[in-house]
RNA sequence: GCCCGCUUGGCGGAAUUGGUAGACGCAAGGGACUUAAAAUCCCUCGCCCUUACGGGCGUGCCGGUUCGAUCCCGGCAGCGGGCACCA
């Protein structure tokens, strides 16, 4: 019995591959195009298991929409600019890019190694000046469109990376990479108008019809659109605290969603960064050190565990808009943020449960205006939770008798009407603050000159390249601290001026890189205009559930914003998006609590133990693979030993690709097993194979003929899951199908001298069959087979099967015969025998009979094919 | 707190979306081959009763609709994810 040769047929295939440039493209509009694309890898190291996973789920969609006849574009490049290579630098006094380039050059050895279906010859690095130096020219366009500028604002600031965080990077008030605590800082820094297309970006999320309705949730929630009333209230200030307080008008603007509860309100709060907060802050020390109270716990994770709600009287007074001499003290409140609508709100706490807390700690009236159905209106209250839901107004003057949704039209025509303000729409989306202050990224291209103030760099002097002479030895920007490098002379003027020493934000590079794709090589601009309308948008999008925000948004609004200044018409970039789950595994660890590698532990009589000395081992839950956790396993180590088809055969087995997949020992061996079983069923057939094609006769065995119909049903179904993702399915098929020729072959191995006539000529169809649909799973293996059964062009140039309808049907149906619906007996029917031949051949069965228990029969439900019910 | 999703054998998961629950695989047990092991092959494998034929129960829990519910509806519980003082 033989086995198979992973080493020397992975690398025979590979080379093949390579060698034929197999996987080369170009645009071609005479043919149908199929772009399929995985999120780019960071080039951190070495590939790990989610990197097979997601590379995996994408070779089998490009090499299954190649053999179906699509011209496939399936490129790679390296998402190369970022913090680790600093880190890195940092470590091991090694410049980040050579550690970039060295990763590279490490992990696309390791992919090949996969035998991925991919146009090397289209790899990009973000890293180099020929691809950033596009994304400095659009910069400068987004610049001059009036799409990016400069302001200067709190910023999220990481104190162990020294560096400005945008919101989508501070989680539960910590840095997304080292879990410090988030400093606010006050720094000028560049933003990008993503709030220019925030109607835009929500409304279309509609279109995105193959994109996962968990991902298009989680955007519209980030977006956060919310329509209201934005109006005004007048102010007064008591005596003692003049009237200059008020940075402008004796006014204060507030934005509401709730207009029909104006008569409930109690007070007007407004945030502790708000203007006229500060202007009384300069005035009252008291003021100041409250304000200074609510930034400094701002948005610490106690501050939100706790969320108490503290506010400052301030004295002042405000006027309600529909009643004269109506007075609502006005607070500082630390749970109003200046971020989200006017930085100032009124507070109706029967209707808000935040404003309810509030108003029960400072004594303020609670005036229920929105009475629930079935609540009587004269005494209907609210306790300790605020009542949100639907209802009819009271206490309310002319609101009184409406519902909510009259309410709020109602109230907002009148403020609208008398001039105090509008209805309005508002996002919960902000600009995009895209400067770091970091040296491994994309230098921002503009000089500030003294006499002149903000100078683009001309596009004749672009790229603006990063300096390679730097060091890392202090904390900061290596950019800031170059002796020479941001000195230059002003474009404009000539005088002494200096560069930004800020980078891009690395979100930026990744937010285009699929249309460097169509043309990774054009010169002058960031991509041909032609090639990218025939290539993109991308068809299918695979990638982790963790972009389901950041990344995902960010590349939809810098479509937009290409397409503002004219670069493109493409709108979405991604039609199809796939999100695929996690490579997990079981954690271990010693007696002291130390991780250990799945390597280091041994099992024993059902025991894990160390593998060194043998000590005793606690297992722990299973979770994403994670360094600090140590439960990774090397996906290089696997491919050397079991070879990469194995490790692509287990990716896909199993678990559905967008659900957590464990990695275990027993699953890669099972996956080498039915490599080396297939290996066999095509090498070693018991039976001399006819030549391919040969015809297959009329009559066949029975065997033969069950064999042949599961051929055809084979290929129709493993199409459709392949289409819809269910890798997991069209293994178990190709599992069935193998099984199903095993046993053919095995009876012609035993009737070898008296064959029946066909069998090997459907053993023969079969197995070429088999060998095509495995392809795109277990390309080395399915193109080695191919070869061995005789043909000497490539499997990866041959197209896909097709399935004989007529074939795949079968002519009797299995028919269940249920009495009060619980299964009695089951038949082998022809099919769609008449509905009454049916129905007495299901009350002939005895044991139908028998449950019949000599009751009248009621009536009989007939589903044809499927299900005989005898209803007594 | 709000918004999503999930819950099926010892395990991963199937079930043509209202029609035979448990495909396919993993693990386990038994057997064959072998001096032995590995590899390979065969058999068993949801739970309970029964020598067998067969019967009862069973898709997180409670209820409903239906001839028939893993699937639809109402309620509850548990697990996971996202957002989080967003007015």
């Amino acid at each position: 019995m033989s086995r198979y040769n992973v080493r020397e047929n992975e690398a025979k295939w590979q080379s093949a591959w390579a060698d034929r440039n197999s996987f080369a493209v170009s645009a071609d509009p005479a043919r149908p195009k199929y772009f399929v694309l995985e999120m780019f890898p960071y080039p951190s190291g070495r590939i790990h298991m989610g990197h097979v996973r997601n590379y995996t789920i994408g070779d089998v969609i490009a090499r299954y929409k190649r053999a179906k006849g699509f011209n496939v574009l399936h490129p790679m490049g390296w998402d190369a600019f970022g913090l680790p290579a600093e880190n890195a630098a940092l470590e091991r006094k090694v410049h980040p890019g050579k550690w970039t380039y060295e990763n590279i050059a490490t992990m696309r050895g390791q992919l090949q190694s996969m035998g991925l279906a991919i146009d090397w010859n289209r790899e990009i690095a973000t890293c180099r000046p020929e691809y950033y130096r596009h994304e400095q020219k659009m910069f400068l366009d987004f610049l001059k469109a009036g799409l990016a500028y400069r302001k200067e604002s709190w910023v999220n600031w990481d104190p162990v990376d020294n560096t400005v965080l945008a919101n989508e990077q501070v989680v539960d008030g910590r840095g997304w990479r080292t879990g410090a605590l988030v400093e606010k800082r006050k720094l000028s820094q560049w933003f990008l108008k993503i709030t220019h297309f925030a109607d835009d970006l929500l409304s279309a999320l509609a279109t995105l019809d193959r994109w996962p309705e968990k991902v298009r949730i989680m955007q519209e929630n980030w977006i956060g659109k919310s329509t209201g009333l934005r109006f005004r209230f007048q102010l007064t200030a008591p005596a003692g605290v003049t009237p200059n307080v008020f940075p402008g008008e004796p006014e204060v603007e507030v934005f509401t969603t709730r207009p029909d509860t104006l008569f409930g309100a109690s007070f007007v709060g407004i945030s502790p960064n708000h203007p006229i907060a500060l202007a009384l802050a300069e005035k009252n020390p008291a003021v100041a050190e409250f304000i200074a109270d609510c930034n400094r716990v701002g948005t610490s994770e106690e501050a939100i565990e706790t969320a108490e709600k503290k506010g400052f009287d301030t004295g002042i007074t405000a006027e309600h808009p529909f009643v004269p001499g109506w007075n609502l003290p006005v607070y500082i409140a630390n749970f109003v943020l200046m971020e989200y609508g006017t930085g100032a709100i009124f507070g109706c706490p029967a209707h808000d449960q935040r404003d309810l807390d509030f108003a029960r700690k400072y004594g303020l009236k609670v005036t229920p205006v929105v009475v629930p159905e079935g609540e009587d209106p004269a005494t209907f209250d609210v306790g300790t939770e605020a009542y949100t839901g639907p209802g009819l107004l009271r206490n309310s003057q002319f609101l009184d008798g409406m519902d909510v949704e009259a309410a709020k039209q109602a109230a907002g025509e009148r403020i609208e009407a008398m001039g105090r303000g509008q209805r309005t729409t508002i996002f919960r989306l902000r600009d995009w603050g895209v400067s770091r202050q970091r040296y491994w990224g994309c230098p921002i291209p503009v000089i500030h000159c003294p006499s002149c103030g903000l100078v683009h760099v001309p596009e004749d002097q672009l790229p603006v390249t990063l300096p390679d002479d730097v060091t890392f030895d202090q904390p900061g920007n290596p950019l800031d601290r170059h002796p020479t490098w941001k000195h230059v002379n002003c474009p404009t003027c000539g005088t002494a001026a200096v560069r930004e020493t800020d980078t891009f934000d690395t979100f930026i590079e990744s937010s285009w890189y699929f249309l460097r794709f169509a043309s990774p090589r054009v010169e002058g601009q960031a991509f041909n205009r032609e090639e990218a309308a025939y290539w993109l948008p991308v068809d299918q999008y695979i990638g982790g559930i963790e972009h389901a925000v950041l990344h995902l948004l960010y590349a939809r609004f810098w479509t937009r914003a290409l397409s503002h200044v004219g670069y493109t018409d493409l709108k979405e970039p991604f039609e199809g998006l796939f999100t695929q789950g996690m490579v997990t595994h079981a954690t271990y660890q010693d007696a002291e609590g130390k991780w250990l590698l799945p390597s280091d532990v041994d099992v024993v009589d059902g025991k894990s133990v160390e593998r060194e000395g043998g000590g005793p081992v606690t297992v722990g839950p299973i979770i994403k693979m994670s360094k600090s956790k140590k439960n990774v396993v090397d996906p290089a180590h696997i491919i050397d030993t079991y070879g990469a088809d194995a490790a692509r055969l287990f990716m896909l087995s199993d678990s559905p690709p967008d659900r957590d997949l464990e990695w275990t020992e027993a699953g890669i061996d099972g996956a080498w097993r039915f490599i080396n079983r297939l290996w066999r069923l095509v090498t070693e057939p018991s039976v001399a194979l006819p030549p391919a094609g040969t015809p297959i006769p009329a009559e066949l065995s029975p065997l033969a003929t069950d064999a042949r119909r599961m051929v055809h049903k084979t290929v129709a179904a493993i199409g459709e899951d392949l289409e819809r993702f269910r890798f997991n399915k069209a293994v178990a098929r190709i599992r069935e199908l193998s099984n199903a020729l095993e046993k053919l072959d095995a009876k012609a191995g035993a009737d070898a001298q008296n064959i029946q006539e066909g069998d090997a000529a459907v053993l023969r169809e079969g197995l070429e069959v088999l060998v095509r649909l495995i392809g795109p799973m277990m390309p080395h293996l399915a193109e080695e087979l191919w070869s061995v059964l005789g043909h000497d062009t490539l499997l990866v140039d041959s197209v896909w099967p097709v399935a004989d309808e007529a074939l795949a049907t079968e002519d009797t149906a299995t028919v269940a015969v249920q009495v009060n619906g619980k299964l009695r007996a089951t038949l082998h029917l022809p099919k769609d025998i008449a509905k009454e031949e049916a129905e007495a051949l299901a009350l002939a069965e005895p044991n139908v009979q028998r449950a019949l228990e000599g009751k009248p029969v009621r009536k009989v439900i007939v589903v044809p094919n499927r299900v005989i019910n005898v209803v007594v």
